[in-house]
DNA sequence: CTGTTAGCGCATTCAC
DNA sequence: GTGAATGCGCTAACAG
């Protein structure tokens, strides 16, 4: 017994003659077009494309206009809450004007970044956006650049999100800004002994708000001296095991900042850990106000960036749909917000 | 003063010309084919393919061999962990195979979920993934898998996740023999009154994991009541509301089992809102084991699953990539795991 | 092994 | 308005 052959998907064509119609009457009565189309004809052809079970071929569709649906998302790691978020967004905002996104991840390699813009050119998408947080100094930013450029040289629009990526339209997220007010906030508490937990130096978005939260923190009178500073991976572990090495020093603390929310889980984490009440013995605060930082204990101080309008913005902003037409940068606002992880100090400390 | 003509990306054509060869011996040397050009040849092309920018233009490519190099991954919300660490195994499967995969949202509507299968075919993909939780009654149900045969019979593939979904190839999830296995340990544990926050009824996760749930509560001669069912949202706050629904009436509970992991939380902070503390006053179970459990306070028990194995399993089921080949559902092992949420009952309770 | 040619499924310009 | 013919960028026979 023989499995049932598989058939190939209808084409325009079958359409066409099971309608009685020629091929171009079909094509403009099913795919938009400048529509004039006889209505009788019209509902032939949809109604024998709908016997037929016909969908239109969009990667043919594409060759033939020479333009695509697509539009190519690139993140570190889709399983993170951060970025699942903006994801959130940009294919809510997708959904709205009929592009399909197609997502990559880099695992934050600077070489697989590159090489997954190359292989995803290749799809000529309509627009790129690259959420990855920007590194200094790796030999690929500049291969990047170029590639991207070449992809806006033929037709594709490109944009990040995070920080100036210029000639580039950018989702600027204040990283400064928000860990300045933080800083402030934080000082204003009473937190006086602060440690930072960084991610590797090379990433811009943790340079940024490591340098804005030590601004905030200057226009307090308070030093944060190189060794109150200590990097770590980018991730949850990272911010785990940053605590560990912050807590074998022996450094006396009454706040740690980790620089984005994954990794104050984990520092959260470490401290219960190692016995340390968090939000009590010492403050924690992070950056992002990624969804789940409401539900550890104590729910954590943060400075919140509306992940998914970013997400919406960045498709926007590439695909020329945003409001403000001129921009070619759009700025997110950020905002302070304390939550139980650092109540006020002079109130708990001992 | 103009702005820059955007010019076409490269053809291989260009390329051809470029390196003065035909357009068949470009195509050759530069994908795949069972190759067989002359080194020198192969050389040229690849250079001025280097040199112009080339890259293949995929869509082309699909019209032409008939075939592409797409999964579709259909989830619910993609900034749940549920469904992004799925996502992250999917993807990682699909970068082996040099598939790309592009994500489609549903939001848990079944009528999205039709639609959005139906916009998918568009892109003729190679295969399409399916990882909502599937729904009993709905109307579109059937249409859905009308529409998922079609697509078959014309040459795709498609893989669920989550229950049986015969005839299409399943990466099966037990979600009874899971609930059963926690339900065990708790009663083991000395959990006697127990309460379950559920999803909505026509979710047959929901139903199953609370059909095996009970099957192992009466394993224990524990009954569980219709009053100590509590029906929610499939979300964090549908978890957090059936708390609160659940403390206002009254009835005395000792455990908290919610059908999923994002409930779970839900439930745990709703407890601690109304002054009950999780794990001592009241235990609390989730079912998934997402990532954000291990750090809420208290770290929650649940029934691991490995979501992103599940996410690799389904792509390989799919491609044919899957090391058993006749294997056309594959069931994944769960596993019970028992953390702070749930002492024992003796030692903890007054 | 290389070049020529004919499609792939569709949009579109051009006559009718 | 409608249909026939051409082309999009690429692959796959097909000859040389």
């Amino acid at each position: 017994m023989s499995a049932p052959v598989s058939k190939s998907p209808a084409t325009l064509h079958d359409v066409a003659r099971e309608a009685g119609v020629s091929l171009a009457t079909a094509s403009r009565s099913l795919n938009g077009s400048a529509r004039k189309v006889n209505e009788s004809y019209r509902l032939r052809v949809v109604e024998a494309a709908q016997r037929l079970g016909y969908t239109t071929n969009l990667f043919a569709q594409a060759v033939a206009k020479g333009s695509t649906t697509t539009v190519a998302l690139i993140v570190a790691d889709i399983a993170d809450p951060y970025f699942s978020s903006i994801a959130a967004g940009v294919i809510d905002a997708a959904g709205n004007e009929n592009l399909v996104v197609t997502i990559a991840v880099t695992g934050r390699s600077s070489e697989r970044e590159l090489d997954t813009v190359r292989a995803l050119r290749g799809q000529r998408p309509k627009v790129m956006i690259l959420a990855g947080s920007r590194t200094t100094g790796s030999p690929y930013e500049e291969h990047l650049r170029a590639e991207l450029s070449s992809f806006e040289d033929t037709g594709g629009k490109v944009a990040f999100i995070s920080q100036d990526a210029a000639p580039f339209a950018t989702v600027l997220l204040d990283n400064r800004g928000g860990a300045r007010d933080l800083a402030i906030a934080l000082a204003g508490l009473g937190y006086r002994r602060v440690a930072v937990i960084t991610g590797p130096a090379e990433i811009r978005t943790a340079e940024e708000r490591l340098d804005g939260f030590r601004t905030g923190l200057a226009e307090h009178g308070i030093p944060l001296l190189p060794e109150q500073i200590i990097h770590a991976d980018f991730t949850r572990e990272g911010g785990y095991r940053g605590t560990q090495e912050l807590l074998a020093s022996g450094a006396p603390v009454d706040l740690i900042f980790a620089v984005n929310d994954v990794m104050a889980v984990g520092v959260v984490s470490a401290l219960r850990d190692a016995g340390v009440v968090p939000g009590q013995d010492i403050g924690v605060a992070g950056f992002d106000d990624i969804p789940t930082v409401r539900d550890i204990t104590p729910a954590l101080s943060t400075v919140r960036i509306p992940l998914e309008d970013v997400g919406r913005h960045a498709l926007r902003l590439a695909t020329g749909t945003a409001t403000d037409a001129a921009a070619v940068q759009q700025a997110v606002s950020t905002e302070t917000i304390i939550r139980g992880s650092t109540p006020p100090r002079d109130a708990t400390a001992g």
